[in-house]
DNA sequence: AGCACGCCGACT
DNA sequence: GTCGGCGTGCTC
């Protein structure tokens, strides 16, 4: 018998094996490792890669081996050493290669059959432009949502659904020619043509070697002007370049600024057109250049890559949201193992787990003074007391171009009720109810999103509920009511300045804006979360804002005894990460511990049974030496009849026991998934 | 994940 | 009769 070309195939689907095919000889000359194949599967087929390929004249008995259907590209999506920083990644979140490496190609690319065709996942961010203003024979929703637009200009979707507008209200005004929708477009501002011959300067005396680099205590704008320079170096030894941010509008600017510079800076995420990101694929295997992107452009085999920087290296949504739940400094990491490339994690301060890491000596620091803040904005604290912040305080500080910062969203956190000792909860999912305010209060679940009544007193008991938390629809609802509905305009007016209300700017330190006056209101929460990363997020919370603030920074908080605010008042921030260490060492928590989060989810899911499974599981493996507390009842997702169930392993050390585990749950119709290294645990 | 199969209760 | 909810098995 002849030898037949074989090869094993990532598929986007929760197995832990890839799955073998065989390749008809027609298609032979094409298959290489990393392109992508069109494979049948049941009676349908998906897109997977191409892992491993070999001959054999073996018959496989043990099951039909199809043929593959065909190979559409002509290029790599991966390379081998892509796969091999994958299957490390898989190793270490404990998930199926093919979820890996899927999580890295580019929506337009991953393709799936019905009813025979193969067929792109469709994937478009929609956007709605006003066309038309003529208002004439509109309802008065109608007449909302075209305020409501143009105030957002270009929102998405989601966002006019996600303000409480019906599909509707936005269909009609599309059939009516008032609004457009188009696909979300990545607009490319910065003129290439026209790149700066500013002489950029050398970087004196930066020789990276092979090692991981910490970058902090300037701010945003010193650091990009550092880049500059550092990239130059780079691209004048042929090396590319990859740079990482947590959000496409930090993307967005960066490329504005670096392209100015030097020619062949590509950005990348999903909300450039496909064509285009496929392109930038294609031709960043051929030429140098400068990658700019989310995590999801991380595994594009740039050609000849020297370095890698991940920007905002504190940020918490540093972590992919879908299996594997990755994150993207351990992304960097693996890169950094497989190519022998430098990597240098950046940020205004840096995360406990670096720090922690600098203390060990496996990063190090590439400025000096790298724990001291350099702003001079004056600091001021008040303590938070709800009635005097927003009668008089805040109508005296705002003064120039100031913003307001007020730390968290919606109108407050819930209700509560003192006589029963409980919250309001969503009759769906039991978790306390979030307060809201349009034009009325509601309540609204975070999880399943349906809306409530807004009550005054207990359902049970009657007694009159309390209102916890200042949210900024709340602080908004205080300024309008001093300054008048058009508050914004008026203090504007009044101050000769520019005022702006936000949640958080912690994630979007690199955009350029700047202010006079910062006034952070009560980032004290973060303390009262059961999370045990309270005070280092207390701690980010009060610290990144500053970085912003030109002349003043107002703090109103009442931790002035905390020592996270301490070190950040004499800044002397490193006697923060020395004491919160020693905090995590005593309490047994991370970076002293590794923590994996165990998710079940079925319907009708019975705890006891959970709880047996679970035992028998670590008895018949022998399982020793770690920490659990049980299994914990999470929330019920009671629209889809849904229950949730969470157990959290410390120092867990028999990953591969949890495949196993994972396969039992399945058979039995619970769906389990792995959380490596969780951002946050209650 | 996602689909087919088959069991069973509810409803024309 | 037959529709559909849901538990179960299986995927190269």
């Amino acid at each position: 018998m002849s030898e037949k070309i074989f090869v094993r195939v990532a598929l986007p689907l929760p197995f832990y094996e890839e799955f073998l095919y065989s390749v008809p000889k027609n298609l032979e000359d094409k298959a290489q490792i990393g392109k992508r194949v069109l494979a049948p599967f049941r009676k349908s087929g998906y897109s997977g890669i191409i892992t491993e390929i070999f001959s054999s004249n073996e018959e496989f008995l043990e099951y039909f081996v199809k043929d593959i259907e065909d190979i559409p590209d002509n290029f790599q999506i991966f390379t081998q050493k892509e796969i091999n920083i994958a299957k490390k990644l898989s190793d270490y979140y404990i998930a199926p290669l093919g979820l890996t490496l899927n999580s890295f190609i580019p929506a337009g690319l991953k393709w799936k059959k019905e009813v025979g065709k193969w067929k792109k996942f469709e994937y478009e961010v929609k956007i709605y432009e006003v066309i038309n203003e003529n208002i004439k024979g509109l309802t008065k929703k109608q007449k909302e949502l075209l305020q409501f637009i143009k105030n957002l200009q270009f929102p998405t979707e989601e966002e006019i659904l996600e303000a409480g507008f019906s599909k509707n209200t936005l269909n009609s005004l599309v059939k009516k020619g008032i609004l457009k929708e188009k696909p979300l477009e990545f607009e490319y501002k910065a003129k290439k043509d026209n790149i700066n011959s500013i002489q950029i300067l050398d970087k004196e005396n930066l020789n990276l070697q092979n090692k991981l680099y910490l970058f902090s205590g300037k701010s945003a704008k010193d650091r990009l002007l550092e880049y500059i320079k550092i990239f130059n170096q780079f691209l004048k030894h042929n090396k590319s370049i990859m740079i990482v941010f947590p959000n496409i509008k930090s993307i967005n600017f960066f490329y504005e600024q670096i392209s100015k510079y030097f020619p062949n800076v590509y950005p990348y995420f999903e909300g450039i057109s496909q064509k285009k990101l496929i392109e930038t694929i294609q031709k960043l295997q051929k030429e140098i250049g400068i990658l700019i992107t989310t995590f999801s452009g991380m595994l594009i085999p740039v050609k000849n890559l020297g370095l890698i920087v991940v920007e905002e290296e504190y940020a918490n949504s540093y972590k992919t949201l879908k299996t594997p739940k990755m994150d993207v400094r351990r992304i960097a990491y693996e890169i950094h193992k497989e190519k022998n490339i430098p990597v240098i994690y950046s940020g205004f301060i840096p995360s406990l787990e670096s720090y922690f890491l600098y203390q060990k000596k496996q990063m190090l620091p590439i400025n000096e003074n790298f724990l001291k803040i350099t702003q001079k904005a004056k600091i001021k604290i008040y303590p938070y007391d709800k009635e005097k912040i927003f009668s008089s305080l805040l109508k005296n500080i705002i003064t120039e171009n100031t913003l307001i910062l007020a730390n968290k969203k919606a109108y407050a956190s819930f209700l509560y009720c003192p006589r029963c000792d409980e919250e309001i909860v969503c009759e769906n999912c039991d978790i306390p109810l979030k307060i809201y305010k349009k034009q009325n209060l509601f309540l609204k679940c975070e999880i399943c999103k349906e809306k409530f009544e807004y009550t005054k007193l207990c359902p049970k008991c009657e007694t009159p509920l309390h209102e916890v938390g200042t949210g900024i629809e709340k602080i908004e609802e205080i300024l309008k009511s001093q300054f008048g509905e058009d508050y914004v305009s008026r203090l504007e007016e009044k101050a000769q300045t520019k005022v702006k209300i936000t949640t958080t700017i912690t994630n979007l330190e690199f955009l350029p804006q700047e202010f006079t006056t910062i006034i952070n209101i009560f980032p004290d929460f973060s303390l009262f979360t059961p999370d045990y990363k309270g005070r280092e997020n207390f701690f980010k919370n009060i610290v990144i804002p500053y970085s912003k603030a030109i002349k003043n920074y107002y703090l109103i908080t009442n931790q002035i005894d905390d020592l996270a605010l301490k070190a950040f008042l004499s800044n002397k921030i490193e006697s923060f990460y020395i004491q919160e260490l020693k905090n995590r060492k005593i309490s047994k928590l991370p970076p002293y511990t590794k923590l994996i989060l165990l998710t079940f989810e079925k319907k009708n899911l019975n705890l006891e049974f959970l709880q047996n499974l679970f035992e028998i599981w670590i008895n018949a493996n022998n399982i020793k030496n770690f920490d659990y507390k049980g299994v914990l009842k999470g929330y019920i997702q009671k629209k889809k009849n849904k229950n949730i169930a969470q157990v959290l392993l410390i120092d867990f050390k028999e990953k591969e026991l949890l495949k196993n585990l994972y396969e039992k749950a399945q058979k039995m119709g619970i769906k389990m998934s792995i959380d490596i290294n969780p951002v946050s645990i209650y």
